[in-house]
DNA sequence: ATGGCGATATTTGTGTACAAACATCGCTCG
DNA sequence: CGAGCGATGTTTGTACACAAATATCGCCAT
């Protein structure tokens, strides 16, 4: 997943399912895409792995007809890259990530200009019972805290990136957002990113949009983002 | 593909192949790629048409097999939508191209702010010969003249973008970039996009390249895509 | 020893058969 | 006459077999 580590094969089927509950998982289409997402993000597969669509879907325990439609989202999300023939882990510099959270900063400080017109009460009143939920986390390691708070994190952003009904905005956000979305886990757990400020700032988000002014919301919604970029030493991982 | 026409089946398979040149094409996937985007941007399949493989298989020449690769690279590019089940043609209405735009406007704009501090003397070079060979077009309605305008406009902007040498802005922005560049030559015949106008910005941009000057550069590709936006009245097509 | 050539193995691409999910229509029964 | 239920058709999902492309290795000739 990131740069300077070793090749490797593909993971142990065994380990990966039992880390993941893959068994849980019905239908082979899902499973697969969440099983190479995994092992990707897990550092399983390390930045530059190739990833042939037969040892994937032993892995999965699928066939390769769901990994080949796996590995085409991934590609199209980024985590993964094609030449003419194969598909490789992709391989993020601590410049990629940089220029990737300072997209997601543009893309949704845009996104909540346009959401302090067009969000409805309800979706207000959501983005408030998600505060309050994360409020009840306060700052910690706990894994399954903080696994609750990316999710929660993850609600937030989306609900407001929903909020400007269009399509590709949502698109476009959700390509930009997957993987600092991921990285936030990892972050907060090694770096502690404050989780407490984080909520405060995502009451000013609200603030902003309640009270229906598009420039206090992009501004806010930018500095949120923005403060929570990696700093250089947290990227030597995974 | 665009709001307000009525349904319809899928094209005949002839016209399209026809209108094509689509037994030019080897290999089936892209067959199979470049058959339907061109049903969907020519308005052949209208905005909203159900997309049941079978018949596009059909249509193209192929088999389920490319169609469904093609279908998903189709929905990953915003031109298609799916739901649960189905697959149909996407909608765009008047505010979501605006959106698109600004969109594109934010993203290049970062991406030659990047490119100002990135970018190689030979890539300057390819730049500039860019803009010569527009010179070369003039203003005019000529359909390859037109599309000639369409695949230089294109180089242009892809060459800046690959100048930031960031595999995640390459993707994001072909994303942006694909639908407002089809819409383009559109523009071009129906409204007489001024191509004179548009390259003197080009030129504008290149110059702030050569300067190294990533405000100028942003700045300058920033209005440069904003003045191509589309007004109201040109989006009742197709 | 080295360069080129061909056999071989690996990986992806394509087509197709079959299964599952879902919607639709019509039938029967109350 | 209407509601519910089941049969039927349509569409997508999955697996697999085979074809094509490409890289690799070893052999032979020079």
């Amino acid at each position: 997943m990131f740069s300077g580590n070793g090749r490797s094969g593909v993971a142990d089927a065994e380990i990966l399912a039992g880390e993941l509950q893959l068994e849980a998982i019905e239908k082979p289409a899902e499973r697969a895409y969440q099983g190479i997402r995994h092992a990707i993000l897990s550092g399983a597969l390390p930045g530059g792995s190739h990833l042939p669509e037969e040892a994937l879907a032993q892995m999965t325990g699928t066939s390769r007809t769901p990994v080949r439609e796996a590995l085409r989202r991934l590609v199209a999300e980024g985590l993964a890259r094609a030449d003419n023939r194969h598909r490789y882990v992709a391989d993020f510099s601590y410049q990629e990530l940089k220029i990737v959270f300072n997209i997601r900063a543009r893309l949704e400080s845009y996104a909540s200009r346009i959401a302090a017109e067009l969000i409805t009460e309800a979706e207000i009143a959501e983005l408030e019972r998600i505060v309050e939920r994360i409020d009840e986390i306060g700052d910690t390691a706990d894994p399954a805290q903080v696994r609750l708070f990316a999710d929660l994190n993850t609600r937030f952003h989306t609900t407001i990136v929903g909020a400007t009904r269009s399509i590709q905005m949502q698109s476009l956000s959700a390509q930009a957002i997957s993987l600092p979305l991921e990285l936030i886990k990892q972050f907060v757990w090694e770096q502690r990113v404050n989780i407490a400020r984080s909520n405060n700032q995502h009451r000013d988000i609200v603030a902003a949009l309640r009270a229906r002014d598009p420039e206090w919301a992009e501004s806010a919604m930018s500095g949120h983002i923005l403060s929570t970029r990696p700093r250089r030493k947290a990227v030597s991982l995974s």
